[in-house]
DNA sequence: AAGGATAAGAACTTGG
DNA sequence: CCAAGTTCTT
DNA sequence: TCCTT
């Protein structure tokens, strides 16, 4: 089962995101067993439990499953050349993509191992450090406590300071790859603000740059991150957290300040899934407008809804509708349930 | 009739 | 400082 | 399947 989701990995990255979709889903319902195993209920694995997890229309899971089972080879993956075995590999790590893969191969690297004696970028670093931890997924009872400390670490920071738990969490998913976080504050109404000498230029919210800083220092003081920061903006923070449990895995957080009259917009855009934010934000250009997690508006030269926003939303529905989209619940947003809904076709 | 649809933005690195 | 390129996020 | 060429 190890070697099968570690294939099902590979495939994802082999296949960029494009077209990965399929390898994600079936990693995602084969988790379960190792996690299960892994904690010491199941007991053995079964034929038959693979079955109940892995739905028949699950092609691509079950040609994996089959070629590694039955030959001990993967096709797609066995037969590529050691370079481009490599390739793959080194973009599951964090802050390697395509380009930075092809140039780690063309300096002669071959293995993670090797990897290791690279110059790497500080989020590389970790990325690589953690990747063992990171590629797990994260029980849905885990993602819930997560939420309570979290909740709790905000509101330590500033009592007005509020935050949901959105992305397949919120989509009611079993496991979730990450912890994406969006945070709001009654004061923080604008991003971005005209800096006060050169009015043309904009500055992030220096009150949401404060609370993101102070809610680090919070998170440090009571030693829940694993590991440095991957990156830390003045309007979005990305690390690792850790349970204080023994054996706990490093996870991977989100942290994001939205505008605060403009929730519906933010849940919505990090709510997902991304091939629906795609639909959605394209079926609103060929409308001729621009929708982003902060409003829908005229496309400006630059193609962003900045500049103003047309629609007060203050719920999603508003936003559906007024794109004329079917209204779908958190939990209907996964690509399966609305694509024939919603009559998309993509491979 | 055939054929193409598939977004937008934050943060970092590097080079001037 | 600024712009381009890269990566990551839904 | 739907809109554009
Ligand atoms: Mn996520
Ligand atoms: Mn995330």
């Amino acid at each position: 089962m190890k070697a099968v989701l570690n294939d099902l990995r590979n495939m994802q990255a082999l296949r960029g995101p494009s077209s990965s979709r399929e390898y994600k889903v079936a990693e995602r319902r084969l988790f379960r067993v190792q996690h299960e195993s892994e904690i010491g209920e199941g007991g053995p694995l079964t034929v038959r439990q693979v079955i109940q997890l892995l739905k028949p229309d699950d092609s691509v899971g079950w040609t994996i499953i089959k070629q590694r089972l039955l030959q001990n080879r993967v096709d797609a993956i066995d037969s590529l050349s050691k370079e481009d075995r490599a390739r793959v590999m080194f973009q599951r790590v964090y802050g390697i993509g395509a380009t930075k893969a092809e140039r780690f191969v063309q300096a002669g690297f071959l293995t993670l191992e090797q990897l290791r004696d690279a110059c790497l970028e500080r989020a590389q670093r970790i990325g690589l450090e953690h990747l063992d931890d990171v590629e797990c997924l994260i029980p849905r009872s885990e993602s819930e406590q997560w939420r309570e400390i979290l909740l709790d670490v905000f509101h330590t920071v500033d009592p007005q300071l509020g935050a949901e738990l959105l992305g397949s969490f919120r989509r009611g998913d079993h496991y979730s790859s990450d912890l994406d976080f969006v945070l709001f504050h009654p004061s923080v109404v604008d991003m971005r603000i005209p800096r006060p000498s050169d009015p043309n230029k904009l500055d992030a919210n220096p009150l949401a740059s404060e609370l993101l800083t102070a809610v680090v220092a919070e998170l440090t003081r009571r030693n829940l991150l694993a590991d440095k920061l991957l990156q830390h903006g003045p309007l979005a923070v990305k690390g690792l957290v850790r349970l204080p449990d023994p054996g706990a895995k490093a996870r991977r957080f989100d942290l994001n300040f939205a505008p605060f009259n403009r929730r519906a917009f933010y849940t919505l855009a990090k709510t997902g899934d991304s091939d629906l934010m795609m639909h959605m934000r394209a079926k609103a250009r060929a409308r001729g407008w621009a929708l982003n997690e902060y409003g829908i508006g005229p496309a400006n030269e630059n193609g962003s809804a900045w500049t103003e926003n047309v629609l007060e939303a203050t719920d999603e529905r508003q936003i559906f509708q007024f794109l004329g989209v079917p209204w779908l619940e958190p939990e209907e947003r996964s690509f399966a349930i609305y694509a024939p809904r919603l009559r998309i076709t993509r491979s």
